[in-house]
RNA sequence: GGCGCUAUAGCCAAGUGGUAAGGCAGAGGUCUGCAAAACCUCCAUCCCCGGUUCAAAUCCGGGUGGCGCCUCCA
């Protein structure tokens, strides 16, 4: 198994600190909101990896933690008069709710900063004893406003003159800072240069620091703010430190794989390094893994853009599972790429817009998202997003922009259910999976086996990209020329392909235990993935049987030009009739136009 | 300004030295009352310029384009 470190910028060999055994770590979220498609991104990436290593034998300690007080967490509570612990909770629950629905596992222990306050005071003692860091003691008078401790960013402390005078009277602790020029491998990781690191900087440093560079370990409390007592006063602990702590608690030094958005490797993953190196003396993590962004039409996701989507809207429209198999269809280290598509009932008339659909529509489908997701729209609105969709009716919210992209990944998922479906009816002619495998051989030819063109994409860096085209090409295509008896393989015995097709649907349990697919049973999900998609584009279910049972009528009279209108209709609505052997008649949804 | 990533067919996307996986779209075919589904067949020499090599999409140098980080961020 080789993989992608970060630290060497090279794909090496997995060493393991032990054998047998593997131990991961990777930064979770900071439970201030919904989870966006970037933390999809992030922990499906992680959970396939994980899920990989243990398929491989492999006994995985996985570790993700949640970041439960910090800056954020406090803003969002104060906005909504909430308590920053209960807030936090409430997150860390919709985060849950999120990752399920994804087939996202829990990890084995997911630490919370609030209870490692403990580990998170003796390194940042230990730092202090080492030489490591120093106390930057807590100025009474915030002179001219700008200059409280906490550098950058802050500045709607100083423009709110309640805080400053508050934070004046109150009895905050003192701060703690990491020196930098202690640890001579800072920077590592990022591999940047500490002179042009500092001339690059945008944001000015705080004052009391012995370098621009130094980072805050520990932050004396403000009032109003959660604190915990320690050496230092009141206060609490900086981001990056509880990484340090929670990983070295959990998993020691030199554990094997630490994970993360490519965002954090500077300077989050730098610090984590320092701190936990400098205290402890020992490597912190042998290889660094960090996942590429999601992009929304070409650009970054982000908050501050406007442009994000929640894991929570787009489930209520597009099934999970096509979710997930979206999110894997990249290799995880590069940026994947969602684009959006404007609703085709763009409003009143061709206001002078005329032809241009190319361009235009893309980013007008990007601002347009914005506008359902400001900071007004995330509190109450957000909460009900299934409600919306059936509800609204024709009014006033512009109708969610389409994703073509999960639209695309929906169709995949049908295909291989429909696959598993037509396999499972197969197999169970022939006295089911275990009558049929003994009853014939399998004819897979040898170089095609799919399990072992699987492990070999992904013991190349976890390449699902990979993975998914030997789904498509070693799995589904032959199980579907072998139930249908199509094709090259028209003259092999039936015994023998239906040994083949069980066998096959073995090795899809096991493929898809490790990417999360193709799990459920195949008649309730392929149920589940067109009602949702029905929802979404509109289509009455029970109106498209009776126009169905009124075509099978006109088709048993020989009616075929009724037969057809009733076909074309339904078309027209993105319903596309499927005649089955035996005179009954299905449907789908259609490819979108 | 510094650091890093990236550039493969109309679109998405694998591929770190030996004559380009897979998917979508497209063309043809089998099947079908018609259709769909499914299957079969076809469909690129890899941004540009140099270099290394018997041999490069794949290594090196230069150029151009895109993106990210350097401030919170998955």
């Amino acid at each position: 198994m080789r993989l992608f470190n970060t630290l060497t910028r090279a794909k090496e060999p997995l060493a393991l600190r032990r054998p047998d055994a593997a131990a991961v770590y990777v930064c979770g979220p900071t439970v201030y909101d919904f989870s966006h498609l970037g933390h999809a991104r992030c922990y499906v990436a992680f959970d396939t990896i994980v899920r990989y290593l243990r398929a491989s034998g492999l006994d995985v300690k996985y570790v993700r933690n949640f970041t439960d007080v910090d800056d954020k967490i406090i803003a969002r509570a104060r906005e909504r008069g909430e308590d920053a612990a209960a807030l936090a909770e409430r997150f860390i629950g919709e985060f849950h709710a999120d990752m399920d629905a994804l087939g996202v596992a829990r990890a084995d222990v997911e630490p919370r900063v609030t209870t490692h306050i403990g580990p998170i005071v003796r390194i940042v003692e230990t730092l202090l004893a080492r030489g490591h860091a120093y106390v930057v003691p807590r100025r009474d008078a915030p002179a001219g406003g700008a200059g409280e401790a906490d550098a950058a960013g802050e500045a709607r402390a100083a423009a709110d003159p309640g805080d400053a005078a508050k934070a004046g009277a109150a009895a905050g602790g003192d701060d703690v800072y990491f020196d930098v020029t202690t640890f001579p491998r800072y920077l590592a990781l990022s591999r940047q240069d500490p002179e042009e690191l500092r001339a690059g900087a945008r944001v000015a440093a705080a004052p009391g620091l012995r370098n621009p560079e130094d980072f805050a370990l520990w932050k004396g409390a403000k009032p109003g703010e959660p604190s915990w007592p320690s050496p230092w006063g009141a206060g609490r602990p900086g981001w990056h430190i509880e990484c340090s702590a929670m990983s070295t608690e959990h998993l020691g030094t030199g554990f094997d794989l630490h994970g993360g958005g490519k965002d954090l490797v500077f300077p989050h993953h730098e610090n984590e390094i320092a701190q936990t190196e400098a205290a402890t003396g020992e490597p912190c993590a042998r290889a660094w893994l960090h996942n590429g962004f999601v992009n929304i039409a070409q650009e970054k996701m982000s908050k501050s853009l406007g442009n994000f989507f929640t894991v929570r809207d787009v489930l209520g429209r597009y099934d999970a599972e096509a979710m997930r198999r979206f999110l894997l269809s990249v290799h995880y280290r590069s940026d994947i790429n969602l684009e959006v598509a404007l609703p085709e009932d763009a409003g009143g008339g061709a206001s002078g817009t005329g032809g241009g659909s190319g361009p235009g529509g893309t980013g007008g489908g990007a601002s347009g998202t914005g506008g359902g997701s400001g900071p007004g729209g995330t509190g109450g609105g957000g909460g009900g997003p299934g409600g919306g969709v059936s509800g609204a009716g024709g009014g006033g919210r512009p109708a969610p922009p389409r994703l073509p992209d999960l639209e695309h990944a929906e169709r995949r998922v049908t295909y291989g259910y429909d696959t598993l479906k037509k396999a499972d009816d197969f197999l169970a002619a022939a006295g089911g999976t275990d009558a049929a495998r003994a009853a014939g051989k399998d004819v897979t030819p040898p170089d095609r086996a799919p399990l072992a063109l699987f492990r070999e994409g992904m013991d190349d860096d976890f390449n699902t990209a990979v993975a998914l085209a030997v789904l498509e090409t070693d799995v589904f295509a032959p199980m579907n020329e072998l139930c249908d008896g199509a094709g090259q393989r028209k003259k092999t015995p039936l015994a023998d392909r239906r040994a083949t097709v069980a066998r096959l649907r073995g090795d899809l349990e096991r493929i898809g235990a490790v990417l999360g697919l193709y799990r459920r049973p195949p008649a309730a999900a392929l149920a589940d993935i067109r009602a949702r998609a029905a929802r979404r584009l509109g289509i009455d279910e029970a109106r498209v049987q009776a126009l169905i049972a009124d075509r099978l009528a006109a088709k048993q009279a020989k009616d075929f030009v009724r037969a057809d209108a009733i076909r074309g209709e339904l078309l027209a609505q993105g319903v596309e009739l499927r005649d089955r052997p035996g005179g009954t008649t299905d449907w789908a949804i259609a490819a979108a136009p």
